[in-house]
DNA sequence: GTGGTCTAGACCACG
DNA sequence: GTGGTCTAGACCACA
């Protein structure tokens, strides 16, 4: 499913949160789809259930999943009355880094078109266009 | 100077050197500036002196700030030689966030708004200049 | 395990992160091996914790040891990004010492001689191999 | 007569005291040459008088200079009695440098290398190298 | 039980 | 008076 990073400074349960919030941002995990079972992903993994179980809970507080005693944990739909505080995080998040990048030497088109490739381009209504040779 | 949130999961230190970051790439603390020394800012803040002495020690490995031991701590200029690296960092937190946006229904146009918001504009007026006039 | 000089004007860190560096560096202590603990090391040398501590982050910090909280703290292999910077100081320090052994009156003769006695010989013999039997 | 780098780490009158032996084993200084006065250097560089004077005392202590109440500073001719003990630390400092070279990378011939190109060459008796000219 | 953080308070080197 | 080091002892998060 994926992999773990034991040497890293972050503790395991929040690499299993971030892994699994992609898996489902990504649509690898689809709304309602259920997850491994805390014994499952635990042994699969090699962790302590505990550590699962701390992760799944965390994900269900962001409003990721939804837990059905006895049935186990679901990937939830996205959730609108979560994403305000959400995206005003995000958006904080957003400033620091690009300021930080602007004081570290990048230059303003460089991070505009850092950004514009990853975001996606498949409609045409794009203010200010992109040089189309490269 | 600023305030620090003493519940939050961050430990105090880790603030410390975000807030004084963010100070220092935001101009307003200028390189070879004095920052208040290790007693004051504990005192200000109502931490212990180990606390702030722990956050100018990790602001000097991250290359913000240098000491000089009897005079007190001072704004460093931004030191190229760590950049490589920080920056690989910088993007990686970008893409994330960027797609993370996208998923709770931010449109791209909408980003690339937001973004274009915070790069300085090199068209015309420069807003963030040393005001001329007194 | 080693032993301090409590009366140096060293500190009591930096003499355990030069101690540690060497056991890594001479491969007594091999990639991924568990350290001591910070409170083992700290009760067998009667020092404080957090000194102990002090130095396991310098070395986190030098890219020579790994830690995982919970679990203890580890060698790290070799991490090239450090390198450049660190091989110029060691070059200047050489050169430094060159200099003053010149000054002090021994001959080219004997420090080229010196230098190669301790630089590994890929000629023949090879002397601090692992003993192939067990 | 040379600069000091106010922010670094170093305490200014160990500066002084490499700045002072280096000019010496350089021979810019010569044999019983007199030094700056205390207060000479002290205004010329900006600094402390206590400071300088903290710099001659050390020097004089590792034996490169000596002291004439009344009369100066002046630079000392070799002394033997201080090469054995001094000559030991040196080599010590060169067997540690040396390891770290190579634990990072550096291969044995190219610190020969380096080293070699550190030595004088003017003598036809070297035993291992090709020197072209006499 | 591990590393990590924090406090309180002491002492030292430097300039 | 400054930064730097160290101790003693407490509490917390993680696995």
């Amino acid at each position: 499913m994926f992999e773990l990073d034991l040497r890293s400074r972050l503790p395991i349960y929040e690499q299993l949160v971030e892994k699994i919030k992609d898996l489902i941002i990504n649509n690898v995990l689809k709304p309602d789809e259920k997850l491994p079972t805390v014994r499952e992903l635990a042994s699969e993994l090699t962790v302590n259930p505990n550590t699962v179980q701390k992760a799944y809970r965390e994900l269900e507080h962001l409003g990721f999943i939804y837990s059905v005693p006895g049935k186990g944990n679901f990937v939830r739909e996205v959730a609108p009355e979560h994403n305000t505080a959400r995206l005003q995080a995000l958006e904080n998040e957003l400033s620091r880094i690009i300021n930080e990048m602007l004081y570290l030497g990048t230059s303003p088109e460089e991070i505009d078109a850092q950004i514009n490739a990853l975001l996606p381009k498949d409609k045409g209504g794009n203010s200010n266009d992109s040089s189309p040779e490269g």
